[in-house]
DNA sequence: CATCATACCTGTTCGC
DNA sequence: TGCGAACAGGTATGAT
């Protein structure tokens, strides 16, 4: 769920709120979420935020960056006693912050603070140097970003090269960065393009209609603030809200937003639910 | 090398 | 109602 709209929802906020803040103390709760070494980012200014596909990264005033993947249901939730207009925090921040399920706690200057929160742990956080954050293995394996870098030719090279069902090789960060099954199913539907299809077996016209479709899920789903299905909410504790206008993500047995009269159907694709409107999707 | 199944976790939903 | 099974989704890992 947290594909990029939901990790630059988080980013933006971040550059809001956390950048700027020298971080006074690390405590670590669940060490298994935590690797490298908490006194290289002690004392040190938080200067700049950056994303690779859905990794966070916090680069800080003394060459050491805070590096962060948040996996289906990590939070970064910021607070701040000094800020009136904070809103009352979202049902999903699992348990409150801090709560039970609060694994990391950075103490930040003017009595700030940013919890890590991740109710299944399957998210990590590490502290590296600034110089090794593009070395680190799944930033160094991930492939373009779909808004930026991604050509339509080097989009079209990408699909040619393989016959697996289209729709799978989207969510491949190695192949394209940032893109999740809900985006994925969304950006196939949109496009018209069966979800099973070999990448390979696209032509040209689909292929155009393609990555035009992954650009638009995106910023959509940029423009509503990203999709909350599980527990995705921004560091200030609120929602996205593009769960309310998935395409046909969770929409099973819904009507055919493409208005061919088709229903929406789901199945297992990969071990992803995967769902479609098999009147439409060619 | 490419592809696929499974493990990692826990909260929620579903079926009996 | 209660309880276990299935499900949810991102990626590292091991198997094929």
């Amino acid at each position: 769920m947290p594909e990029l709209p939901e990790v630059e929802s988080i980013k933006l906020q971040l550059e809001r709120y956390l950048v700027g803040h020298r971080i006074e103390k690390v405590e670590i709760r669940h060490p298994k979420v935590f690797t490298g070494d908490k006194k290289n980012i002690e004392n040190a200014k938080v200067k700049k935020i950056r994303r690779f596909g859905k990794v966070l990264v916090f680069d800080l005033s003394n060459a050491y960056s805070v590096v962060s993947h948040i996996k289906l249901t990590g939070q970064f939730i910021y607070r701040d006693p000094n800020l009136k207009r904070e809103q009352p925090l979202s049902k999903k921040v699992s348990g409150g912050a801090p709560g039970p399920h609060t694994h990391l706690t950075f103490n930040l200057d003017r009595n700030a603070k940013l919890y890590y929160n991740d109710i299944r742990r399957f998210g990590w956080v590490k502290v590296v140097k600034t110089s090794e954050v593009e070395n680190i293995d799944f930033i160094k394996k991930l492939g373009p970003e779909p808004l930026n870098d991604l050509t339509l030719k080097k989009f079209e090279e990408i699909l040619g090269k393989t016959k697996r069902a289209v729709k799978v090789l989207l969510m491949d960060q190695s192949k394209i960065g940032g893109i999740g099954n809900i985006y994925a199913n969304d950006a196939v539907f949109l496009a018209c393009i069966n979800p099973k299809r070999p990448a390979n077996s696209l032509d040209s016209k689909e292929v155009n209609k393609l990555f035009g479709a992954i650009k638009t899920v995106l910023k959509r789903g940029l423009a509503y603030g990203g999709a909350s299905e599980l527990a995705f909410v921004t560091p200030d504790g609120q929602e996205g809200k593009y769960q309310e206008h998935t395409l046909v993500y969770g929409k099973e047995g819904s009507v055919c937003k493409h208005g061919c009269q088709g229903k929406i159907e789901k199945f297992m694709l990969n071990g992803r639910g995967t769902y479609w409107c098999r009147k439409c999707q060619k």
